[in-house]
RNA sequence: GCCCCCAUCGUCUAGAGGCCUAGGACACCACCCUUUCAAGGUGGCGGCACGGGUUCGAAUCCCGUUGGGGGUGCCA
């Protein structure tokens, strides 16, 4: 169901949009900030606006200064870089703290807001003995000064706040349902509400792309625009990331961490081509498309209404068809932390992944060999190390399961034996070692697809992995033989 | 409790009153291809929450119900 919005107040400043982003340094990015970020970067993109960072760090409780540089250091990786022109800070809220003061104290002058004495208890007792929730607005007529313990409240008038919202239409709040909020706590220092706005203004923000779940913020923080600026900034709420029990995407329960995302081989492109199409999607049967098109086709106005789940499944599909977009040697290059264990990527806050070779044993040349078979065969570039690690560990740790299966039928000894002795001479190279298997397997009545098991667990350990004959050519003849052997050894 | 938002396959979505016998994607199933496993190809399963209106005609507009979610702090 889609609402149209009927009128869009325009609200640039000297023709620039601009837009902003506010996350509050409290734990590892969220994807559904990276989703917000998006929406707000590809927006300024789109009208040669700004993209606003803002750090806001007001909350000394849980704010903790090393999540600042992960914050940047993930939107870099989803492409929203600070050196781009159209991106503008960080600034950090904690600097703008006096303008928030300020701003409270003018509301104060001006009658907009009072001061009030009572202490949370209080409140608690108050409304409990009329009944009613919330506070009451027992100070209003107080005339009460400043002074220590004394919260500042804002004077929320009569009537009803009407939020255009570019997402959701018009959404129409009582204000008789809001109570006088708190703008300065006891100890005189901001509220969220307050600073939020305070800093919007002082940063010229003309559009507040944002999660949904400040929605409710909204009448507060708009009162609050009019009492100020008396303008107010285009809103926007977009919906929120779920889990699979439909709760909001939580950083406690959830895996919501864009840094581990990462760290498993998830594409920065498909992860943003993933987190664009919950909530939009490109016109037409097709949804992996390039971030040109979604700068050139996203329009908030399209945006869902519902919440969407974050479907780690498809993020994994999405991943994988960027993974076999990816030429040979992008692949190559994409794959080299997992293989060497070495960070190239921006900045980690992890620990690098790490490869499950001793490092010198490692060939880049070797894997050149055989990454086209892996590129087809892996959703996640940390699948990578495990498809290949049989040609760089010095043996081939051999699955027992699949040993004792694969050697289990009568003919398997003899056969590997036979194919043995022939591998051992002539031309080295897939087709000649699929001949050998073939004719052999002729010899023994057995199909192709059941008699490489044998001769696969024996060389790679495993009963899956790349095609075997493609692998043993550059696993080499003596290397094969030799594990062969062993094989034949084991198997008695 | 109160306020607000939301409702199309299991999931993400297309859908702006007739193009809808509701389209695509993920997942799942089957088949084809095939040296395992993938990838790729073909096909299948599966949905408009419910009830009332409005209309010649409703997935689409209105109302209600139900169900979900978010918010209700001297957190952000």
């Amino acid at each position: 169901m889609r609402q149209l919005v009927s009128h869009v107040v325009s609200n640039v400043v000297n023709g620039t949009p601009r837009y902003r982003f506010a996350p509050s340094p409290t734990g590892f990015f969220h994807v559904g900030g990276a989703r917000t970020a998006l929406y707000n970067w590809i927006l300024a993109l789109q009208t040669n606006g700004v993209f606003v960072l803002r750090i806001e760090d007001t909350d000394e409780s849980r704010n903790e200064p090393q999540w600042t540089q992960g914050i940047i250091d993930a939107l870099a990786w989803i492409g929203i870089n600070g050196n781009d022109p159209h991106f503008e800070g960080p600034y950090f809220q904690s600097a703008n703290a006096a303008a928030h003061v300020a701003a409270a104290h003018r509301l104060f002058e001006s009658g907009r807001a009072y001061y009030c004495d009572l202490t949370s208890e209080q409140i608690q007792e108050r409304a409990k003995a009329s009944g009613k929730p919330g506070y009451d607005g027992f100070s209003r007529d107080r005339n009460l000064e400043a002074g220590p313990g004394r919260v500042l409240r804002f004077r929320v008038p009569e009537g009803v706040t009407v939020v255009h919202d570019e997402v959701r239409g018009r959404v129409e709040f009582d204000n008789a349902t809001l109570e006088d909020f708190v703008l300065l706590r006891g100890n005189g220092s901001p509220i969220f509400n307050l600073a939020n706005v305070v800093d919007d203004l002082t940063m010229n923000i003309t559009h507040v792309v944002r999660a949904e779940e400040h929605l409710p913020n909204t009448p507060k923080q708009q009162m609050l625009w009019e009492a100020l600026a008396g303008r107010v900034p285009v809103w926007a709420h977009v919906p929120v990331l779920v889990n699979e029990q439909r709760k909001k995407l939580s950083k406690r329960r959830d895996k919501v961490a864009l840094e581990q995302y990462r760290d498993e081989g998830v594409l920065p492109e498909a992860m943003v081509n993933y987190l664009m199409t919950l909530g939009w999607a490109p016109p037409g049967d097709v949804e992996i498309v390039d971030f040109a098109t979604i700068v050139r086709e996203f329009k908030l106005s399209a945006v869902n209404h519902s919440s969407a789940f974050f479907d780690i499944k498809k993020l994994n599909s999405f991943n994988g068809d960027y993974i076999r977009k990816l030429s040979i040697d992008q692949f190559v290059a994409a794959c080299d932390p997992w293989l060497t264990g070495v960070r190239t990527a921006v900045a980690a806050v992890g620990d690098p992944p790490s490869a499950p070779w001793p490092a010198e044993r490692f060939d880049r040349s070797v894997f050149l060999r055989i990454a086209p078979h892996v590129q087809t065969r892996v959703a996640l570039l940390s699948e990578v190390p495990a498809m290949v690690d049989f040609l760089f560990l010095p043996d081939a740790p051999i699955d027992s399961v699949a040993f004792d299966k694969a050697f289990a039928a009568q003919w398997a000894v003899p056969a590997l034996r036979a194919i043995r002795d022939r591998i051992s001479v002539g031309e080295w190279g897939s087709d000649a070692l699929k001949a050998v298997v073939e004719a052999v397997g002729v010899e023994h009545g057995v199909k192709l697809g059941k008699l490489q098991a044998p001769l696969r667990v024996a060389t790679t350990g495993r009963s899956v992995g790349p095609p075997l004959f493609e692998s043993l050519e550059v696993l080499g003849r003596d290397e094969t033989l030799r594990r062969v052997d062993a094989a034949l050894t084991r198997a008695g």
